[in-house]
DNA sequence: TTGAACTCAGACAGCGCTGTCTGATTTACT
DNA sequence: AGTAAATCAGACAGCGCTGTCTGAGTTCAA
């Protein structure tokens, strides 16, 4: 079993070992997105720990990989959820939403890539599941108030959503934008490709 | 040398070794699309040849990569001519280029992601020379004349169509879509991304 | 028809990775 | 203070890949 969040059932995990399990992650995300096919030498290098260490908390590379998006998806999903997407007009949720995630979601790119070329889509859809269950509502309730267009899937409005906010943090990653000045592009980008044409 | 285009400076190459030439393109890009890492001896598999047979043509895997990229280019850079980026409206003239264009932009998502990870941004960037050549001034003038957002660099523009576009091929692929359904969505989308609005 | 270009069919060496192992050492919880 | 949890520091085996090699056989252009 992959190292798991701490409960009342299991026997204490020492302090050290809870630092280097996160120590561990962090230093994945950082490896896997400069690099899809970082070692997991390279992630101990990154991690301050020996190879074989990592194998304790995560007995194969796959899992540690599971570990890392399951992380990646509980931040997003709590970003989604603090930016309230049932609120108000679709529009303005839309907006409080992309402001709140962008950044997030940005850095996960690499994570997307590797489970989406890895898993079956079945796999894929599920794990994004938490994240789209949150987004799907103020989809459809856009497109049925005329805020968004309705003549594409929800699904359709998703996909293009995450496409432009990878390509957003791309384009800040290669300094070609700054961050501050991304966000409202990213914002007024994303709006523009749902929104129903005037 | 890698093989190159024939040329009356070289000796005629073989009929027979012209066709595998192409084959081992054809298998290369549909290989890759499927699996980022796809083997030589998958892509021999898929081309019909032996993997040294490969070798004789192309002495390194990253130079059979820049073969298949170089053909893909050029290709996009042939359809994008001929869809006459520089005439009419703007914003007609964007129609025009994703018509012509995102079904084979699609397809070469995997090199993109494959080459942008080996390669600096510089070489990434050369590569994609003759395509961002001849779209740039239709984005520009676009901004210029008010149809296009002129708050965002030209380049963002066009980052955010390619994502759009790659967006548009991946939900195709997943069958969400379909191909006729995609045209009419993608075109939608990417106006509305790109369009100062209303 | 001839002969050079081209391909085949393995075999081989080297490399880097993943996962496992073990005894010694360190850390930290009770 | 004691001791179990955790980590370290390599070493090891197996795997799959890339690139190279060679002699035999096939293809095709002149």
């Amino acid at each position: 079993m992959a190292a798991a969040k701490q409960t009342s059932a299991q026997p204490r995990r020492r302090a050290d070992a809870q630092r280097n399990i996160e120590r561990i992650l962090d230093a994945a995300l950082e490896a896997l997105t400069d690099d899809l096919d970082a070692s997991m030498t390279e992630i101990a290098r990154r991690a301050g720990v020996v190879r074989a260490t990592i194998y304790v908390h995560y007995p194969t590379r796959d899992e540690l990989l599971d570990a890392v998006t399951a992380r990646a998806f509980s931040e997003i999903g709590e970003a989604i959820a603090a930016a309230d997407p049932q609120r108000g007009e679709p529009i303005d949720a839309l907006r409080r939403v992309v402001a709140a995630t962008w950044r997030k979601l940005g850095r996960y790119h690499a994570l997307v890539a590797i489970t989406t070329a890895r898993d079956t889509s079945e796999e894929v859809h599920e794990r994004h599941a938490g994240v789209l269950d949150q987004l799907l509502p103020l989809v459809r309730r856009g497109q049925h108030s005329g805020a968004f267009r309705a003549d594409v899937p929800a699904d359709w409005h998703l996909s293009m959503l995450i496409a432009l906010i990878h390509a957003a943090s791309a384009e800040v990653r290669a300094g070609r934008v700054d961050d501050h000045d991304a966000e409202a592009a990213v914002t007024a980008t994303v709006i523009g490709a749902l929104a129903r044409p005037a």
